[in-house]
DNA sequence: GCCACTATATTCACAGACCTAACAAACTCG
DNA sequence: CGAGTTTGTTAGGTCTGTGAATATAGTGGC
């Protein structure tokens, strides 16, 4: 193949699989079980070259054939389905507060996951490059799989990156990591490739697409110990020209606003993010358990008060979800999408309180009726973003070689 | 070809051309004039294949070789370059108080432009489209070339849109055109294929591009009557689900603030797009000329009493680009560009005092200075629109079909 | 002015992807 | 049980693009 230079590649939107072997190897994924008929339709290939294609699939046990449809007056379909166990890749999501694993198999089934304590804010990069690599090698162990079968690693954070160095750039709560090239550590240490890129756009290629209709451009609105986004265009995440395309935590929301670690001010993440919750939530003396307690944990301590009755604290969550609602409105009107997902370990505590919030606001904005774009919460949050990375090497170049 | 199925390519973003022939036209076209190895390297195809397509294109007419480079060292490198009569395509760009004609050769040249007073806001669609097929040939006549050699006709006005259907919905000043599919039906009347865009994304399409280094993400700031952005990706534009992307004329920059047209309060538009603006100046008892003088024009009269020295003027506009620059750090925090352009007709006249207003606010935000996005005036922001539909047409299938 | 040397472009034979057309297989229904 | 229907395969051809070898048109040394 290769008709399109790398050079004009570069924006990183991947766009669609030129190669078929890919696209099959996607659509069967995507199908969960479908036949070589369905497959012409999805494709667009014709009967012979998805013959030919699956069976090379086939051959390479990447894919296998899982018995009889029924017959709609002829010959039934014989169905087929991705072998889930002939691959294997590892999604790591870290954060200060918490450092997230999922191994997911071919399938894209997440077959193990391990949440375990953040390294903190002032952590050293090297030994949490260490740690990384010694959880990771404890998870293929205990999982039993063959670690020669894990394709790979891919590694989040919280954004914004500079990903032609492939390193990582000012995060909020870890200036000490800029210009660490974690990803290339990782490679080294585990001799596996790695892949590097930020929660919000890992979360959004890591949404299952659960909606009754195709939907080929979605978003996701991400909040951890930020708030972020995400763009999805029939399977490929947008990256932008630097990788932080879906800043949406950074965006102006109000003229003269609050003071933004980023050096802006009226930042969305500065106003309505869960920092701003909880210390908003500290000061109307509610009891978050350990003062100790910060980030997401924190966070999550507020929404269990509100959901449990307390008004204060759903007050507090109500004005978050209000701000939050004109970020995911300037992201519709940005990316035009069908589908918004909110997702994130914030939202997968709180989500309950923010969807209908963020869906009314939605709804109501004139294009939002006009175009019928549908928000729904992710019921995956808190672990959206590893898995996201993991799909995201696990449909790299290398996962559907022989 | 046809290894990307129809399906999977709606949301029309048009990953880069799997056609390589397509891709040496583009590429010779964005050079101006390359030789043969030149291409092998923008391309990445091999130099038999490149011979092999060139020679087609020669044969076909659509390419002329063009001299001698100089040598550096051994055979001098034959230049290529696009036949620009090969072809011609039109644009047009309706908008309330203005009708601008182009006629664009296959070179990418501007041949002919035509400017004429809008229909106004009352027009009736069939009567417009009688007119615009009338001036199109009118202008295709005077322009003395061979009419048969005229692939399409790109037409843009004010979004949003609804692609699918091909039909305009609820712009501004035109409700009664919602439904009436404009391409469609001057596709009949004239004979000749046409394509209907929204027109900041067809003014991204139309920007030419003259920095320095490769920019293969960009955004256009597009206002005329209305605000809207327009997002290029390797020379593709980004149209969203439903053709809609880039409506940063309706994110929320004010809780609260000002009703909008489209239903929603606080909308960019609404508080600085050029109605506003005029309607703050005539309240500040500015003198524009005709009091029936509407949209652009009025818009126009401010700005050049603004340049002129009324300091009335000066800080209403001044006013309107501080909001503006608020919309420009939301295009770069959510499309991450490596370029932004100031087009449009509002910006034709104004862009001199929105330009540095903008620039300081994305050279100050902090994603802005670590990613070092730049922000430049299209000096041909008039036609922006107009000359991009052309763009979009020449860009498409039939036009490197033999 | 002739002879290397070099960069540019082309020719030729071949591999692979994908298509059309014809065919085989497996079920339903009368 | 055989006609009809749907599914999947085989066979043959086209087209795109490749690698290896070759032709072309300059430069610079002597």
């Amino acid at each position: 193949m290769q008709q399109v230079s790398d050079a004009s590649r570069s924006p990183g939107y991947d766009p669609a699989p030129t190669n078929s072997r890919a696209l099959i190897v996607d659509s069967i994924r995507s199908a969960g079980t479908v036949s070589r008929v369905e497959l012409t339709q999805i494709t667009g290939l014709t009967a012979p070259s998805v013959t030919t294609l699956v069976r090379r699939l086939i051959d390479d046990g990447l894919v296998d054939e899982a018995g009889r449809g029924s017959s709609t007056g002829g010959k039934p379909r014989t169905m087929l389905r991705i072998r889930a166990a002939a691959r294997y890749v590892v999604g790591v999501h870290l954060s200060a507060d918490s450092l997230t694993y999922v191994l997911v198999d071919y399938a894209g089934a997440v077959v193990a996951r391990w949440r375990r304590a953040g390294p903190g804010e002032d952590s050293d990069p090297e030994q949490v490059v260490e740690r990384i690599a010694t959880e990771t090698t404890e998870l293929i162990e205990r999982s039993g799989i063959d670690p020669s079968l894990v394709l790979g690693l891919g590694f989040v954070c919280p954004g914004p990156l500079i990903r032609n160095r492939g390193v990582t750039s000012a995060p909020p709560s870890m200036t000490h990591w800029v210009g660490f090239p974690i990803h290339r550590r990782l490679e080294e240490r585990l001799g596996l490739p790695a892949l590097l890129e930020n929660d919000a756009t890992a979360a959004a290629a890591g949404t299952r697409l659960t909606t009754s209709h195709d939907v080929s451009v979605m978003a996701a609105l991400f909040m951890s110990e930020g708030i972020g986004s995400g763009l999805r265009l029939n399977g490929n995440v947008y990256q932008g020209a630097h990788g932080n395309a879906g800043e949406v935590g950074h965006i102006c929301v109000q003229i003269g606003g609050p003071q933004c670690w980023c050096g802006s001010t009226g930042c969305l993440e500065a106003i309505a993010g869960p920092a701003t919750v909880v210390a908003k939530a500290r000061a109307a003396g509610l009891d978050l358990g350990s003062p100790r307690r910060t980030g997401v944990a924190a966070f999550a301590a507020i929404a269990r008060l509100a959901l449990t009755g307390d008004s204060r604290a759903e007050a507090i969550l109500r004005d978050s979800a209000s701000w939050l609602a004109l970020g995911a409105q300037t992201i519709t009107n940005m990316y035009d999408v069908q589908l918004l997902v909110l997702t994130g370990p914030a939202f997968a505590v709180a989500g309950t309180i923010y969807l209908p919030i963020i869906q009314e606001r939605i709804l109501s904005s004139a294009f939002g009726r006009a175009v019928d774009t549908e928000v729904v919460l992710d019921e995956r949050g808190h672990d959206a973003a590893a898995i996201g990375a993991a799909l995201m090497m696990l449909r790299s170049e290398r996962a559907i070689s022989a």
